[in-house]
Formats: C-alpha cells, sequence, structure tokens
DNA sequence: ATACAATATGACTGTATAGTCATTATTTTA
DNA sequence: TAAAATAATGACTATACAGTCATATTGTAT
C-alpha cells in the first residue's frame, strides 16, 4: 500500500518513519496527530512522507499492518502453539515472551491495543477484525480439542466456552499490561512472582470456578 | 459546568440537544463531530450552543455526564441491588431491565460504551474511571459477602477473583449489545430464550470452571 | 564531465470548522 | 406600553493542518 518510494528505503529509514507515526497516532489518536509532527519526528520533510503515502489514512493503515505483523512474529518466533492445552495456553500466552515483548516494545504493544480495542474507529476496522477472527478461531479449536481429549467440559456449547475463556484472557491481559505501564515497563521480583501466583489462582478459577 | 441559560431551557429542549449532541459524538467521535451539524440536529442555531456550553469539549463531558446519570437512574431504579448473591447479581444485570434499556436507548448505551471503554480518551476520563471505580468496589463487596456466606471459595485472594468475575461480566456484556445492535435492537423469542440458556450455562462456568 | 532520473524539501494553498459578536427577537419588569 | 434584560441568530474571523508543487539535491549511466 505505502508507494514504490517507501519500500526502496533503507530498514532504518523505514522503521524510523513508522515509529514516530505510530508513536503520534497513539498519543494523540487520528485527528489529532499531525502529519508535520510525525515528519519532524522522524527527521524527514513532510513532503517526503507524501513521496511515501498517499494520505495520512494511509499511513495509519500501514502503521498499524506493520506493527501488528511485527507483534505477531515475536509471538509466533518462540511458542509453538500448536497442540496445546487451553489451560497451558492461558500461561504460556500471560507469561515470559509477552512480558518480555511488553518490556522491550511498550509502545508497539499499546499500539496495537490501540488498533484491537478499536481506539481509531472505521480506520482499521478490517484490520483488526481479522485478527480477532484468527485468534477467536484459535481458542476454538483450543476447546474443541479439549473437549476431545477430556480437559474440557463438554455439556456446555463451544460458543459459550469461548466467551468465557476470552473474558478471561482478555481482562488478565489488560491487568498486566496496566500493571507494567504501571512500574514504568520494570518488573522487579516480586511483581513477577506475584503475577505468577495470580495467573495459577486464575487457572484454577476458569478450572474449577469461583463457586463452593 | 453548562451556562446558567442552558439551565434556564425547558427539559424537552435540553434533552433534545444533549441528544443531538449525543449523536454526533456517538457517530463521528469527538474531532470529527461538528457544532453545525449538532446544532442544526438540534434545531437551534450554531452561536445558541455557545451560549449554553463554553466550548465544544465542555459539551461532550456534560453529555456524558448526562447520559452515565440517566443510564445509572435507570438500574438503580429497578434493581434491588443491595446486599445480592454474586451469581445473582451477574443473572439480573444482564437480563430484564438491561434488555429493555437496550431496546429503548440503544443510542444511550452505545454513547455509555464509548465513554467506558475510553473512545474520548482524556475528555472524559475523570468521568469513567469515577464509574469503574464504583462499579468495581460494588464487585468486590459482592465477592467478600460471598466468601462470608460461603457461596465463594475462599483461598483465592479478592484481587484475583475480582478479574476473574469482571472479565466474564464485560464480555458477556459486549455479547449481549453486540446480539441486539446486529437485530436492529429487536429481540425474537428464540433469541430471548437462546441468551437465557448462555447466562444460565455462564453461571455455571463462573460457579465450577471449565475443566474436569 | 554531462545528462538524466529519482528523491527530498518546505513554502504555499485550500478547506474545514471552532468560536465570536453585532444584530434581531423575545421576555420580564415598571 | 416603554424600557430594560435576557436569549437567539448566523455571517464572519482566525486558525490549524492536509495535501501540493516548484525547486534543490542526490544518485547513476555513459
Amino acid at each position: 500500500m505505502p508507494k514504490k518510494t517507501f519500500h526502496r528505503l533503507d530498514e532504518d529509514k523505514k522503521e524510523k518513519i513508522l515509529r514516530s507515526a505510530i508513536d503520534e497516532f497513539h498519543q494523540k489518536g487520528f485527528e489529532r496527530a499531525t502529519v508535520d509532527a510525525i515528519a519532524a519526528n522522524a527527521g524527514v520533510a513532510k513532503g517526503s512522507i507524501y513521496q511515501y503515502f498517499s494520505d495520512k489514512k494511509e499511513l495509519l493503515l500501514y502503521s498499524a499492518t506493520w506493527a501488528l505483523e511485527y507483534f505477531m512474529n515475536e509471538i509466533d518466533k518462540r511458542e509453538a502453539l500448536c497442540d496445546m492445552d487451553v489451560f497451558e495456553y492461558f500461561l504460556s500466552a500471560q507469561r515470559g515472551n509477552r512480558v518480555d515483548l511488553l518490556k522491550r516494545e511498550p509502545l508497539l504493544v499499546a499500539f496495537t491495543s490501540d488498533v484491537m480495542f478499536g481506539k481509531f474507529g472505521e480506520l482499521t476496522k478490517n484490520l483488526s477484525d481479522e485478527i480477532w477472527k484468527t485468534s477467536e478461531s484459535y481458542m476454538l479449536s483450543l476447546i474443541r480439542n479439549g473437549k476431545k481429549k477430556g480437559t474440557v467440559r463438554s455439556d456446555i456449547d463451544d460458543e459459550t466456552l469461548l466467551l468465557f475463556f476470552q473474558g478471561v484472557v482478555d481482562r488478565m491481559e489488560m491487568h498486566m499490561f496496566k500493571g507494567i505501564q504501571d512500574q514504568n515497563f520494570e518488573m522487579s521480583k516480586e511483581a513477577y512472582d506475584e503475577s505468577i501466583k495470580m495467573l495459577n489462582n486464575m487457572v484454577s478459577l476458569l478450572k474449577e470456578g469461583m463457586g463452593c
């Protein structure tokens, strides 16, 4: 979607421009973000931005695509997702790699959250819908496998189980993100231990529920 | 926060202006919403808007305050919240009154969601933080009571239980909203029965978990 | 060295709209 | 009913910014 001129730039320059755009869009939202600021921050002239992208919308869209791809690569790279148990998945998705990524690339994580939670409205809707669908169908397969293997109860329909699981996963992810953000993207040993403990408790709630 | 001139208007006119503002802000977001359109839609001159509110920001803020208050009144009016069981609360919060309200006032519900989920960024953050805090402390008291009465397991800390519960409640609320929205704010008998069934299954998951 | 192509630049233009204000209309008071 | 106070109006202004374009710079081929 960017013009060919952009693709001919060296990686560093491309990345600098995209990161500058991401920073600005994350801080100000689409409307209040200015192309002037993005250009200045990336150390290029405003005109150059328009050599690379046909307009501001395209710049946002490509920044979002780039960030999401980066994000997914980082995760896929190190997590062998296939053939995992739902509960293992829950633990793995919230731990280690994700926390690293969050500490290393807080801006990208925050920006991808913006995209996924609809901060840019219609502009990035198609993109985020697609990702949601992918993640959803993956979770669904975990649940179905769980039923087959006998680790997940089968008296309740897939859709309800999915909603239940998603709710807990999303809320937990948000909580972890806020926690790290509040500590300026560091994480003390105690905080880490604390969050591991919480994860295990959460798995217990997923498995056995909160009633008694 | 609006000027005294606004308070002197009759209720109908006030409401018409606020609903027009809410419609515009919901459809376009803060930046793309125009005061011209709000005024035109409410059947008053643009200048009048500035007799009532000092600027566009204040108009949004007051619209949000008004909508949230309306929303809360409607709910409080018919639900005796005090002294309820967590699981009963879950059922009551998703049923009957809420569904009615959603069907009767889809725009207000959608707009309050916008506010609560941060669509307007910093502009309405204080307002939504306060509501979140209230709702959170209410849920927390439900959980603590549940522990005392022996309906909620007490081997897991309050914070984790709260996150778990919130995650499921929020996801379920979102799902119900989308479902009704997709049917243009009608709800067939079958759809209603279906959602009741889902609610009961969800309570079972909350209580007993998804493992086996 | 020279010509030609590709890229970079920032001053400039056009547009959209938030907010103003002089004027007109309505209501209240005396 | 006249005068004073309050409210309504929409043409106008000021500003901010997306997007353009003529010119300058850099790179490449012969």
